[in-house]
DNA sequence: AACACAAATGCAAAAGATTACCATTAGCAT
DNA sequence: ATGCTAATGGTAATCTTTTGCATTTGTGTT
């Protein structure tokens, strides 16, 4: 019930670390931000602060338990790290967030680092357009 | 000596809007924040507010002016529009920007999108790393 | 060149996201 | 059960960007 993956990183188990660990595996949602969380904590009547949630989702972050992305739109947003690297598309319409992987982007884009003479540490990629449904409704 | 390129943009030809595209056109850094601008000014003797350098910031890129891009790290950063797009990799260590444009890496993300059912209408990509000179230093 | 008026500006306050402080509480090893 | 340190919650502070509003400035027109 504590979640191994807590003390597998070496983070004490703490009642909100759990809780918010619980609701990133379990969240439909998958791309949270800080509020968002906060919100479902509030939603079953947790009392957990909002400092609080930033500070684990940080610490997890660092724990390599999730990943935190900048999605246009000022927060951040973090998600639960399970299966491989994946990059994503956003729709500018809805807000909804797909995934993909392509091992010829994620290829080349070793290729222009090292070219550069940089030894790459990590990449973000975003794509934004406009999703099946949105392009319908503004019809 | 009034820009001809505010008035293509349909932006009347105040002083705040001519010195900030002059600095923009000629600062070296290429990659500036609002700060960044705003700093130049002041240097500068001139009389302009931070308030107005966002706000022309932001009609600029409306414009299409200038491109915004949000580097790591918070703010904004706006880069004049000349010449045709490039993506950017990143220094973590001293903050160096490097440009880079790949066909290859264009045209997979137009197929992703494709096939995933956008409409797409932009994307981001950093490639972040450690620049030649830097990795120099860490040893 | 003087007018007229809407658009643009500067300053200060407000907003939104995230972090820092600090007194109190709660894990966890003994 | 006890003790000590790390973690928490609430609040204030920070940082970046936006807004409100009275004042100034382009610009097209007399
Ligand atoms: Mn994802
Ligand atoms: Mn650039
Ligand atoms: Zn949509
Ligand atoms: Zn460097």
């Amino acid at each position: 019930m504590e979640n191994p993956n807590l003390k597998k990183a070496g983070l004490k188990a703490t009642l909100p670390r759990i809780k918010i660990l619980q609701i990133l595996e379990e969240n439909p949602l998958r791309h949270m931000s800080a509020e968002d969380v906060y919100k479902v904590l509030l939603g079953t009547g947790e009392d957990v602060g909002l400092a609080t949630v930033y500070r684990v989702l940080t610490q997890f972050e660092t724990a390599g338990l999730v990943a935190r992305h900048h999605f246009e739109g000022g927060q951040s947003v973090f998600e639960i790290n399970q299966g491989e690297h994946h990059d994503h598309i956003l729709c500018v319409g809805c807000g909804k967030v797909d995934e993909f992987v392509d091992e010829v982007i994620e290829q080349r884009q070793r290729a222009i680092a090292k070219k550069a003479g940089y030894v790459m540490t990590d990449h973000s990629l975003y794509i934004y357009g406009m999703c099946g449904e949105c392009q319908k409704k503004k019809m």
